[in-house]
DNA sequence: TCTTGTGAAGGGGTTCACAGCC
DNA sequence: GGCTGTGAACCCCTTCACAAGA
């Protein structure tokens, strides 16, 4: 998950939970594609499936945004894909700016589903002088000396930083001064803002080592037959905690950070 | 968060929570910048600062690996790269394929941090012929023909899907099928595995709405001087439930998933 | 004295199971 | 009969607050 809510805690407006918002656009992109093949109602169960999640939380969830279904039916689609695009904002329009236009800025800008659903990509940004003027999916890259200017006329409220990590703290805090409030950091920095802007994190790199994590531990079932007695004996609570492991190599000090480069 | 854990339930070897490990990767890359200033060691009000966390959840998290620290003084650094970086699987060299050579793909492909940890690109793989051969961040990118015998020769366990939407599934198949058994996925759709593989997602379009609910919320609360008595009425429970929202455009039915292309 | 490690309390989210309604 | 909507139980995670220990 992403950090979120930097956010007034207090007078939560509606108590709609942040894991239900969390699972409203994957609703949204099923619900979608049942309106496309022209499917007039679905249930809970179908729905659910085609979302990957369970009908139990999918009731739950809905039953937050109000009592959308049909007991004995269903829910209608083309309904739902409205009630559902309100709540979440998506019956207007979300300018943004791409700040960072390097292979990852450029699939971004080139990613068809960012204009279909509200959002609207106003301009794309990157601080190498040489891109300037050059066109990425259709639009001109300008330099980040216009980035405030930008941010003003277009009256950008999100913007997403696909710069390297050097340069992300200082993207975001020029995105913030100029009037963004949240933000989609795809650069492996932790990103400090004030309160009220809220900020998600795209992190590959956390993602394989989380999967690495599970895909270690497989490793280690494969071997237990009976009751998985002294595998991986796990040096914990051993006379010296505070010790260095001695002799043992790692990789040594990498800039681990550097995310893509921008061209 | 993505998806994670299609695993076995029970016997959950030892009992280190799914969130806690989330969050491992953030302090390794925390820890490892203090290592790089050669900071000996770090208390865990430092070090979650650093990390963007509170210090209780970080203590916690830590309580879970084991007493690694010195009361009073705080955490060896060194040590506690090792023990994460041992934790995390990444003492080891995780072999790693890329399917989708588009844009997106070949952000992945240059990705720094990618090669750093534990991570080795093993091949990137594409369906388009025009594209085989051509290299892409040092690698030759070769044909999805061959991706069942890449996986096998390299002994693959972690594929990283960055295709079209519609291709997902196919290419999940296939990568499961060969032996892989960890998925990060970037494609907008839900993927179907076995038991015994994990799936993590990664999906822009569904950052972006949660950041519009936020957003339009904030928009919202401007306004609210007192009690905030009757903004967005919110049609519940009115009379017809299933009801269509009768002439209220919405943008219609666009093909909303379509990914980065393929070059 | 300072900081870790952790029991206990508290909060959120998920799941169950069934009442309510078509 | 079928499916939604939801109280209640359960579980996981976070936070608090302090005992333990260098």
């Amino acid at each position: 998950m992403a950090t979120g809510r930097t956010h007034r805690p207090a007078t939560r407006s509606r108590g709609i939970p942040e894991a239900t918002v969390a699972r409203l656009p994957l609703y949204l992109r099923a619900l979608t594609a049942l309106s496309e093949r022209s499917v007039p109602t679905v249930s809970s169960e179908e729905l659910a499936a085609a979302a990957g999640v369970n009908s139990a939380k999918l009731r739950k969830d809905f039953s937050y945004l109000g009592s959308y279904g049909t007991r004995g039916v269903g829910y209608d689609v083309e309904y739902l894909v409205y009630q559902i695009s309100r709540e979440l904002g998506l019956t207007q329009d979300w300018p943004v700016v791409i700040v960072g236009i390097g292979n990852l800025g450029a699939a971004l800008a080139n990613y068809g589903g960012f204009a279909s659903r509200g959002f609207r990509v106003a301009a794309l940004i990157d601080a190498d002088p040489a891109l300037s003027g050059r066109m990425v999916a259709g639009l001109p890259v300008r330099h980040t000396d216009e980035l405030e200017a930008i941010v003003a006329d277009n009256q950008v409220s999100i913007g997403v930083i696909a710069t390297p990590a050097g340069a992300a703290q200082e993207v975001c805090d020029r995105l913030v001064a100029a009037g963004v409030t949240s933000i989609l950091n795809f650069a492996p920095t932790v990103l400090a803002v004030p309160d009220g802007v809220d900020v998600r994190k795209v992190d590959l790199s956390i993602e394989l080592q989380i999967l690495a994590f599970h895909e270690q531990r497989k490793a280690g079932e494969e071997l237990d037959g009976a009751v998985a007695a002294t595998r991986r004996p796990l040096p914990k609570a051993d006379g010296a905690p505070a010790a260095r492991p001695a002799g043992d190599e790692r990789p040594g000090p990498d800039g681990d950070l550097p995310a893509v480069m921008p061209a």
